[in-house]
DNA sequence: GGGGTGACCCAGT
DNA sequence: TACTGGGCCACCC
C-alpha cells in the first residue's frame, strides 16, 4: 500500500465515524494496521493536518480527548452540536469512542 | 543520506 | 498529576 493509498484509507475511515462519536489517532492507525501494515498515530495526525479538510476531522481527537491545536474552538462547536460528551478541554473519549467493528 | 519536526501514544518516574 | 524517554513514519531541508 502506497502512502497515497494510506491517506485515502484514513480519510475513508474518518468519513464513517458516526455523528456523536469520535476516534483517537491511535485507534484509526490501529484499525488500518491490518489492511495497510502500518500503525502510526503520528502519521495519522499528520495526514489529518494536511488532508483532513474534506472529512469530519473534528471526530478524530487524541487518546486523551484533546482537540487539534489551533482548531479547538471550531472542533468544540461542531462536537457540541452533534451531542458528543465534552469534558474539560476536550471530549469524554471513554464514552464517545467508536470503533469500525461497532458500525458495520 | 542524515537529522529535525510533528493534529501521537504508552510506560515509567 | 506532570514530565521524560522511546518508538513511530512521512516530509523537508
Amino acid at each position: 500500500m502506497t502512502p497515497d493509498e494510506y491517506v485515502e484509507a484514513v480519510l475513508d475511515l474518518v468519513e464513517r465515524i458516526p455523528e456523536g462519536r469520535v476516534m483517537s489517532y491511535g485507534a484509526v492507525a490501529d484499525a488500518l494496521a491490518e489492511r495497510s501494515g502500518r500503525a502510526s498515530a503520528r502519521l495519522v495526525g499528520n495526514i489529518m493536518a494536511r488532508h483532513g479538510g474534506s472529512v469530519p476531522w473534528h471526530r478524530v481527537v487524541s487518546s486523551a480527548g484533546r482537540l487539534p491545536p489551533g482548531h479547538e474552538r471550531e472542533a468544540r462547536a461542531r462536537l457540541r452540536a452533534e451531542g458528543v460528551p465534552l469534558r474539560g478541554e476536550g471530549v469524554d473519549i471513554r464514552v464517545a469512542a467508536w470503533s469500525p467493528q461497532e458500525g458495520m
